[in-house]
This record gives C-alpha cells, structure tokens and sequence, in this order.
DNA sequence: GCCTATGTACTACCACGGTAGTATTACCCG
DNA sequence: CGGGTAATACTACCGTGGTAGTACATAGGC
C-alpha cells in the first residue's frame, strides 16, 4: 500500500484538487501562483508525474485536460502520519504524543483541547465497545 | 533552522551512532548489516553525504574515521514531527492528535495512556504555572 | 622492508521532487 | 479559412537519497 509520500508541491496541487474537485491545469496554477509563484508547465509537468504516480487522473475535454484527485485527502495524510509515525517512533501512537506533549510547544489551552478529544473518543470506543 | 529532513538509510544511520556513541564506518555497517544487507562504501558515502550537510561529524583515528552525530536524536525528531505538522495540519499539534485519533488505529489501551500522558502534562503545566 | 588487507576517495547510477524553456498542436475567433 | 493563442508534449537540469564498484593509499604483520 503505502500510497504516497507526497512533496510540498504535490501536497499543493493536491489540495487545490480536493478543495475544487476537478481542475485544469490553468486553474490548477491561478490558484497556486500567489503563493508559489510557479511557471504553469511547471504545474503541468507535476500533475503529469503524479498521474504517472497514480495519485491524480484527467480525462480531456476540448484541448484542456481535467484533473483530479485519486487519492482522498484523509487517505494522504494517514498514510503520511502513518510513514511518520512507523519510522520515528515504532508505530507507535502513543509515544508520537508523548513527544509532542514533552518537548513540543503545546500550550494550556492545546492540552485542555487535546483532553477533551481523547475523552470524547474514550466514550465513542466505550459505546461501541458496549454493543456488540 | 529546518534543521534535517533524513531518510530512512540516515536515520537508521543517526541510530547507531546515537547509540553506540561514536562509530566507525565498518562498525555502522556491521550494525546494519543484519536489517539492511548493504555494502560498505554504501555506508561510507552516505556517512560522507550526511557530514556534508552537517548531520554527522568525524575525526580520524590512524586510519580510520571516527563518526559521531551533531544533531540529537530529539533534535531530529522534533524537526521531522514540527515538518509533517507544518505541512499536514497546519502547524496544529490539535489536529495532529485528533487525526490520530480519528481515522487511525488506536486502541483502548493506547488511548487511556495517552489520557494519563495528557493528564500528567497537564498538572505539569499547573505547577510550573502556579508557581510564577 | 615489503606485501596484503583494510579503509577511504572517486566516480557513477537510478529515482524522484521540483522547476521551466521550447516545440508542437489544435481550437476558436474574426 | 487563416492565424494567433492557449494547451499539452518533450526535454532538460538541479538537488539529494540511496546504492555500489573501482581505484588508491597505508598501516601493520611477517
């Protein structure tokens, strides 16, 4: 599986994919050009190496190819927490916390939210737990 | 800062020598070797490529060189999980863990430790604050 | 003192993310 | 219908992780 361990840019264009759901490689390039700036063949070269990669696909219509995503977002990101998680700290989630909580910049209030999160999935896991 | 974005032969690497303290090319290798089956000067030329870029350093002893790491494994760490943070969820240890807790595999038993963890941090956080 | 074993240097690849110029094609407007 | 424009195709290059062969130097044993 493994799925894909996407760049900066690919996360980038990515994102506007999920965001707009199908996209040209133009509106692909407006929406990132202001905050990267980048020529549009330089997107277009991208999305070609990432359909090759399998993470988009297009289908034409006109002249114009219509990206998009292949993978869902939340598919990307657990399989890149999951890379993180496996090879900095054995798969294990609890110590990936655990260092984010000892030496990371989590204030008072991240800690109180961070609480409130694991209780809640403590009572989901409880209830379903229950029933079956 | 950013400070270093290893790979998986790198870090496997930065272990030994986190490890063992400081290492020789040949005693890196001999470590590896059972998990990884690489041959030497692989290792040597990584070992060059990561002192390069200021990961590792080395003194010679006779002829051999002596590797040590500049960068503490928390360091490393803490980079790595400050990056995907960044580039996952912007910035938010929040909704890092709420990911976790959502889509990924957490059991019962992980969840009350990560519970006892938030709970500890947090009754750090009274102290030290309750103090000043 | 010489030779061999060992250890590093040099060089070379491949994959892939990122970046982009140039060439070509085809749509559509006038 | 002709041409300009807009879109993709092709090609190329850099950095860097990963992998390793070959060449060279030398420390040490005999």
């Amino acid at each position: 599986m493994t799925t894909a361990h996407l760049g900066k840019l690919q996360l980038a264009i990515m994102r506007v994919l999920w965001a707009d759901g199908e996209s040209t490689v133009a509106e692909v390039h407006r929406s990132l050009e202001p905050s990267h700036g980048l020529a549009p063949t330089t997107i277009a070269t991208m999305l070609k190496k990432m359909e090759a990669k399998g993470v988009v696909a297009h289908h034409t219509e006109g002249r114009r190819f219509i990206y998009r995503a292949t993978l869902s977002e939340d598919a990307v990101t657990r399989s890149m927490v999951a890379d993180l998680k496996e090879r900095l700290f054995d798969g294990s989630a609890v110590a990936l916390v655990s260092h984010l909580l000892q030496s990371h910049e989590v204030d008072d209030d991240e800690l109180a939210a961070l609480r409130q999160q694991i209780e809640r999935a403590q009572d989901d896991a409880d209830r379903s737990g229950g029933e079956r």
